[in-house]
DNA sequence: TGTTTTCATAAACTATAGTCTATTATTCTT
DNA sequence: AAGAATAATAGACTATAGTTTATGAAAACA
């Protein structure tokens, strides 16, 4: 890395480091541009170039999570036996997660950004690792014979991605007002539930 | 009503009709307040003293639906014999009304700004229409012994509740390209079904 | 080593939501 | 009917996200 890059590696570094600090402070739409660039003697210029936009800084930071289902949630369900073990910590895991890593305040941040995405939707990115591990546990909750067969596994991902987004939208409305982890229990077993073979 | 409240009116009722015109035919984030103004021959005082902001405008409109659970649901629930068949016309009426009376872009703009509100959020007040007539749905079914005992309505209700919010915000990311009258279905369905009694 | 290109940064500028203040026509009071 | 109070409106002003253009230092090149 030759020493133009490292200039501008630092100052993404620092502008990011600063914003997080500021937001984490103050909350997101307490804290502008123009104190971010101050507080880190950039400018505009330099804030833009690092980020598309001010939202953008909490996305780097959002996107985190995704590694955590890969790294963390992936190796943690293979511990388990039953399927609905499985179930049950996978959603416990990503509901402690986001409560943890983000709170609420980033969370409906990125709630908000998404639904002022022109493309490039970060949430409908089929790719999407959280995509592929729901996938293989509604696969698997048929294969047992735990979860209905009459439903399409699609279907079944794309109704408990309906939940969670329902799930950390009302929180996100709430403002962590109450517990994300002692409620999110109520909504996904009942999904679970209401897909079981009978 | 003397002269000056007609004029004031009249005044609202022009800002109201040309912005929704306007609404429609750009969507909401490229019409600005200036070119409301610019239309209909006001400023931006006649404008904020008659709405509380761009986004109030729509919630002027989405607002009617509470008077539609009033008039056109629960009328119409009270015909049905069954609870069973009353639960799936609640929703099938409520998202028939808002995908046609208010569209994707309405439901977004008022997503994205109840993520906004400090305080007074509608969707959280606990006297919307809505939250009655699923409460009461809710203890008939527990009546009747469709639904689980062991679970307080409140609870029931809340589920329900976060069930809609993710149906709709994640049919406002999709922009409204599938359809959410033919798609509420498998969440709700579902949601139900888990609230049953085994 | 001198010249050209590139690219991160600075900072002026634009767009736009929302606030504040002055004005003026109407309504109220006596 | 005259004066005081009020309330709707006009429009200047503020705050702030994001765009554009210019600059200069470093890298690439010859």
């Amino acid at each position: 890395m030759n020493k133009r890059q490292m200039q501008a590696l630092e100052t993404k570094r620092k502008i990011l480091q600063t914003a997080l600090a500021l937001f984490q402070e103050k909350g997101f739409s307490h804290v502008s541009v123009d104190e971010i660039i101050d507080k880190t003697n950039t400018s505009k210029g330099a804030f833009y170039n690092h980020f598309k936009s001010k939202h953008d800084i909490f996305f780097e930071k959002f996107k985190e999570i995704d590694q955590y289902y890969i790294n963390d949630v992936e190796p943690e369900l293979a511990k388990l036996q039953f399927i609905e073990q499985k179930l049950h910590k996978f959603f416990e895991m990503q509901m402690d997660f986001i409560d943890e890593h983000f709170g609420w305040d980033v969370t409906r941040t990125i709630y908000e950004h998404e639904l002022n995405v022109d493309k490039e939707s970060f949430f409908l990115n089929p790719n999407r690792p959280l995509y592929e591990v729901l996938t293989r546990l509604c696969d698997e909750a048929k294969e047992e014979g735990y979860f209905r067969q009459d439903i399409p596994t699609k279907s079944m991902v794309t109704v408990f991605a309906r939940a969670i987004r329902g799930m950390l939208y009302d929180w996100s409305i709430h403002q962590g007002t109450y517990s994300l982890t002692k409620e999110y229990k109520l909504l996904f077993h009942t999904v679970i539930a209401g897909l079981r073979q009978d």
